[in-house]
DNA sequence: AAGCAATAG
DNA sequence: GGTTCTATTGCTT
C-alpha cells in the first residue's frame, strides 16, 4: 500500500529479492513489467523507485480486513490468495429481489460481459442485476472504508465469476449473462487459463492432444476417463464447460503460518541455525496475535541443483512436545522460540548431513494445526478471534431449499458504464487470464499487481464477491439426485436410517411417487460476484477504523450446488467392479458425474468422499470440517451409502 | 501423521 | 515459465 500519494506518480516497483514483483502503472509505461530483474528494470527506468516487499505483515493484514469487511455482509467469504474473495450473494440477492417492487428500475452496475450494458433487458436477469449492485457496494465500501480499488466479477459460479472479473480492467466490474457462458470461456486459445488447470495437467492434455478449451469440450469423456480417473475427467470437462459447482467455502482463520527466506547460498549449519531463529521470531509474534497454539512445526528446504530443477522442496515435521505448547501460552515468545530451535535444527538433520557440504537456497518454518486457546486468554480483536468465534453454528441444511453457490468476479470501481459495445474476445480472454491484477485505479492510486502477487504493497487486497442470481436453466443433475429423496426427509437423517430402508426410499419406483421438490422453478440458479481489490490507500484514510468488525456474523447456511451437470455418456460401458449393494437401476439413473465419482472410489483412484463423519476429533473443527461439511450438503450424503462394504 | 505434488495469487 | 512468499488441498505412504 502506497500512503505517500506522491508515490503513485512516479515509477514504483516492489522488489523481493533480486526481482521486481509488480509495479505501478507509471513504471509499467516506461517499460518495468512484473518479475523483471531488478537490474533489467533499472536499464529500462533508472529512475525507478524502489520499495522492498519481502515482508508480507501489512499486505497480509490489509487482505483480512478485506476478507473482514466482506463477511460483515454474509459469512460466505472464501479467499483465494492474499487478493482475491469469493463472497456467495445468493441469500443477499434473494432477500432484495423479495422487496424489490416490480417496477423498479433494473440496470447493471458495471458492464456486461459482451454487451452494452445499457442495451441489456435487465428484467431477464434480475439477480444478476442485483447481484452487480451488491458488488458495486462492496467495492465501495472497500474504497471508503479501506482505501482499495479493485474490480470484481459477477456470475453464476466461482469458475465464471473468475474469469469475467478480469474483463475490465483497473477497477471496474462486470457481470456474465447465462447466455454468454461459452463465449468467455470457450474461446481461451490454452486451457492453461482455465483456473484449476496448471502446467502438469496442461502438460498431460496436450500429450493427448488437447489445447484449447475447445478441444477439452469436444474431447470424449470416456477417453479422458482413461487418463485422470473420472472424478477429475470429469471435473476438467465441466471446467471447459464453465460449470463449476464447488460451493463457496468460508476460508476462516488460516490453517498454518509459515515464514521462508531464500538466498543464493547457505552452507553452514551456523547459517541455517541463525536464519531458522529468525524465521521463528517473526513467526512467534504472529502466532501470539493469532492466539492461537501450533501443535505441529515443519522445517522445509530447497537446495541447489545444477539441473536448474529448482523445484523440489523436502521437509520434515514433528510435533510440538507439551510442556513448550504450554509456555506458548504464558511465556515470553523468545523463550519459546529458544525451546523451538533445537527442535527444529533437529529437523534440519534429519535431512541434511551436516558433515558434508551442502547448499541450501530456501528454509521455510511452518506451524501448523492450530488449535484454539482456552477461552480465558484470547480475546482482543485480533484477527483469528474474528472468524474463530463463529465456528460454527452451522447447520447443514436441507436439501430442498437449494441456494448455492456462487462466484466471484474482481474488480471495484465505481461504476460506470461503457461503452464499448463487443468486447473483444480475444482482449478479454487476455485480461482475465492475467487476472489478479489489482488494477490500480486510474485516480487513486496506482499500483497494479497482476499474477504473481505478492506482495509487498501492502495496501492493495482485493476480492472477489459472487453472488448468485438466476439459475434457470440449467438442468442440474444434483436436483435430481436431491430430489431423489423425499423432499419432507431431511438428508442428515436420511443416513442415520438401516441401509435397507435407505435403500428402498431410492428404489426409482418408489422415487417416483415422491413429489419433486419445488426446485426447479427456474429461479434458484446462485449467482457469484468475485472481486478484487486493487490497492492503493487513498490518502487520508485512517486505518485504524475497522473497529472490531467481528460479531457480526450470520449463522451461515449451507449452500447447494448451482450448476447443471453435463450428459453423460457412456459410463456403462466401462469396466469396473460394481459393489453388491448397489443396485444396478439406481445406478443408471444417476447423473455420470455421480456415476464417475463412484466409480473412481470403487475403484479407489479418487475417492471422492472423505472419511464420513466419523470423527471425534478433539480439536475444534475448523476450515477443513467446514469445508468436508459444505461439501457433503452439496454432494448429497446419498453417495456415501454406495460405498462398498 | 508425514511428506510431497499441484495449484494458486 | 520462472522469479518471491505464502497458503491450501489431495495424493501416497
Amino acid at each position: 500500500m502506497i500512503r505517500n500519494p506522491a508515490l503513485r506518480e512516479v515509477p514504483l516497483g516492489i522488489q523481493q529479492k533480486y526481482i521486481i514483483v509488480t509495479c505501478n502503472y507509471v513504471a509499467r509505461e516506461l517499460g518495468v513489467t512484473k518479475l523483471m530483474s531488478v537490474s533489467h528494470a533499472k536499464e529500462k527506468c533508472p529512475r525507478l523507485v524502489l520499495v522492498n516487499g519481502e515482508d508480507l505483515t501489512h499486505y497480509r493484514e490489509m487482505s483480512y480486513k478485506v476478507t473482514e469487511l466482506l463477511m460483515s455482509y454474509t459469512p460466505l467469504v472464501e479467499r483465494l490468495g492474499f487478493d482475491e474473495n469469493f463472497v456467495d450473494v445468493t441469500k443477499m440477492v434473494e432477500m432484495r429481489l423479495a422487496e424489490t417492487p416490480e417496477s423498479s428500475n433494473l440496470t447493471f452496475n458495471g458492464h456486461v460481459y459482451s454487451h452494452v450494458s445499457a442495451d441489456v433487458e435487465a428484467s431477464d436477469h434480475a439477480r444478476l442485476v442485483i447481484g452487480s449492485h451488491i458488488a458495486a457496494e462492496l467495492r465501495e465500501a472497500m474504497h471508503s472504508k479501506l482505501g482499495l480499488t479493485g474490480c470484481a466479477g459477477i456470475a453464476t459460479n466461482k469458475l465464471l465469476a473468475k474469469l469475467v472479473s478480469g474483463c475490465f480492467k483497473p477497477n471496474q466490474q462486470t457481470s456474465l449473462l447465462p447466455e454468454n457462458v461459452n463465449d468467455i470461456i470457450g474461446c481461451l486459445s490454452n486451457i492453461r487459463k482455465v483456473p484449476g488447470v496448471g502446467h502438469q495437467t496442461a502438460k498431460r492434455l496436450q500429450a493427448l492432444g488437447l489445447v484449447s478449451v475447445e478441444d477439452l469440450q469436444l474431447f470424449p469423456l470416456s477417453d479422458l476417463v482413461k487418463e485422470f480417473g473420472g472424478a477429475s475427467a470429469q471435473r476438467l470437462k465441466n471446467m471447459a464447460l464453465g460449470i463449476d459447482d464447488s460451493p463457496v467455502t468460508p476460508t476462516g482463520a488460516p490453517q498454518s503460518l509459515s515464514d521462508e527466506d531464500s538466498f543464493k547460498k547457505m552452507s553452514s549449519t551456523k547459517d541455517v541455525l541463525e536464519k531458522i531463529r529468525e524465521l521463528l521470531s517473526s513467526l512467534m509474534e504472529r502466532m501470539h496475535k493469532d492466539g492461537r497454539q501450533p501443535q505441529t512445526i515443519r522445517l522445509t528446504i530447497r537446495r541447489y541443483s545444477a539441473t536448474n530443477k529448482w523445484f523440489s522442496r523436502e521437509s520434515r515435521q514433528c510435533p510440538i512436545p507439551r510442556d513448550i505448547g504450554h509456555s506458548f501460552t504464558s511465556g515470553r515468545t523468545e523463550d519459546v522460540v529458544d525451546q523451538l530451535v533445537p527442535l527444529a535444527m533437529k529437523l534440519f538433520q534429519k535431512m541434511v548431513d551436516s558433515s558434508a557440504a551442502f547448499h541450501l537456497t530456501l528454509i521455510n518454518v511452518c506451524f501448523s494445526n492450530l488449535q484454539k486457546r482456552t477461552a480465558a486468554t484470547s480475546g482482543k480483536g485480533s484477527i483469528t478471534s474474528f472468524f474463530t468465534q463463529h465456528t460454527s453454528p452451522r447447520k447443514t441444511q436441507s436439501f430442498s431449499t437449494q441456494d448455492d453457490s456462487s462466484q466471484r468476479g474482481d474488480h471495484f470501481t465505481d461504476h460506470q458504464f461503457h461503452a464499448h459495445s463487443g468486447i473483444s474476445q480475444h482482449s478479454s480472454q487476455k485480461a482475465a487470464t492475467i487476472k489478479s491484477p489489482w488494477s490500480s485505479g486510474a485516480e487513486l492510486h496506482g499500483f497494479n499487481r497482476k499474477q504473481s502477487s505478492v506482495v509487498a504493497v501492502k495496501d492493495r487486497s482485493l476480492l472477489d464477491v459472487s453472488c448468485s442470481t438466476e439459475t434457470s436453466d440449467l438442468d442440474k443433475n444434483d436436483s435430481k439426485v436431491k430430489n431423489r429423496l423425499p423432499p419432507n426427509v431431511d438428508p442428515e437423517v436420511f443416513r442415520l436410517l438401516p441401509e435397507e430402508i435407505q435403500q428402498e426410499l431410492l428404489t426409482p419406483i418408489y422415487a417416483d411417487l415422491l413429489p419433486i421438490t419445488s426446485l426447479s422453478s427456474a429461479d434458484n440458479v446462485p449467482n457469484i460476484v468475485k472481486n478484487k481489490s486493487s490497492g492503493s490507500r487513498t490518502n487520508s484514510q485512517n486505518p485504524n477504523d475497522m473497529k472490531e468488525a467481528g460479531n457480526n456474523l450470520y449463522s451461515p447456511e449451507s449452500q447447494s450446488p448451482a450448476d447443471a451437470g453435463e450428459k453423460g455418456r457412456g459410463v456403462s460401458s466401462l469396466s469396473f467392479p460394481f459393489p453388491g449393494n448397489v443396485d444396478p437401476q439406481v445406478f443408471s439413473e444417476l447423473p455420470s458425474d455421480v456415476q464417475m465419482a463412484l466409480m473412481s472410489e470403487w475403484k479407489q483412484e479418487k475417492p471422492v468422499l472423505k472419511n464420513a463423519s466419523t470423527r471425534k476429533s478433539v480439536r475444534s473443527s475448523t476450515t477443513k470440517d467446514r469445508k468436508a461439511q459444505a461439501k457433503r450438503s452439496q454432494e448429497n450424503s446419498l453417495l456415501k451409502y454406495f460405498k462398498p462394504s
